[in-house]
DNA sequence: CTCTCATTTCGTTATTTAGCTAATTGACAA
DNA sequence: TTGTCAATTAGCTAAATAACGAAATGAGAG
């Protein structure tokens, strides 16, 4: 039971579910742009994204200088298809998703640089 | 979000996912009997299932001096799947099951009367 | 009404956790 | 090799929460 109670725990967070749900709609996002997403501190970020990865739902990727976050197939599937059915239907998460088409078109470059600017 | 992030709260806990596990079998727990599974002080448990009506999974039935608590229409169908198919095969909820089958067996007068000895 | 007793509410304490800044790591670029 | 920069780790603080015992509540029994 350790397992669920991990993965029910990881996603027992504001910022840890719009992650999810981002996830369930992007396929693949790296820090800087959940940390757009979220704005939040890079390591809070990175805090929560090491949570989600010790539940194994999210795996990351390192592609040059960013690491990228999808879902893994470890993602309960009816947990999935809830969040799909209901949770991606809200607004808050609705407005996530609006907000993240204006972030993944300008690229991860662009990004960070512009948040070192945002102090 | 807030309504799936409170339910997804009130499951974040391993009392409160034992309580939903044991409820998904039993339809119908009092709270001396969730004592005795939980092996928790009674007004620990009565938080515990405070904080699951809270977030409308489970709901209260008076009958005599007793509270029974089940689950609602509202306990998502997605995640009760997700328990069925995972949860209720683990181990520690297995061995709930056992146990709870003993717990249900003598009826709540005698169950108190005991839980008050254990001092 | 008064007593009993299952449950809940209150008040406190200990633990967990989300957030930050500062420092470290590790990969690319020069 | 050295510098830059995204991400992570470390260390700290503030807020949330789970546990308990004591007191309050409220329904049945006498």
């Amino acid at each position: 039971m350790e397992t669920y109670l991990t993965i029910i725990k990881a996603l027992a967070d504001k910022s840890r579910m719009r992650v999810a749900a981002a996830l369930l709609c992007y396929e693949e996002l790296c820090v800087c742009q959940l940390v757009e997403l979220l704005q939040l501190a890079a390591p809070t970020v990175s805090r929560h994204m090491t949570v989600l990865q010790n539940a194994r739902i999210v795996q990351s990727r390192k592609k040059g200088r960013w690491v990228y976050y999808r879902l893994s197939g470890k993602f309960p599937e009816q947990l999935e298809q809830w969040f799909k059915d209901a949770l991606l239907k809200t607004k808050e998460i609705q407005a996530d998703q609006v907000f993240l088409a204006g972030v993944v078109s300008c690229d991860p470059e662009e990004l960070c640089r512009s948040q070192k600017e945002r102090v």
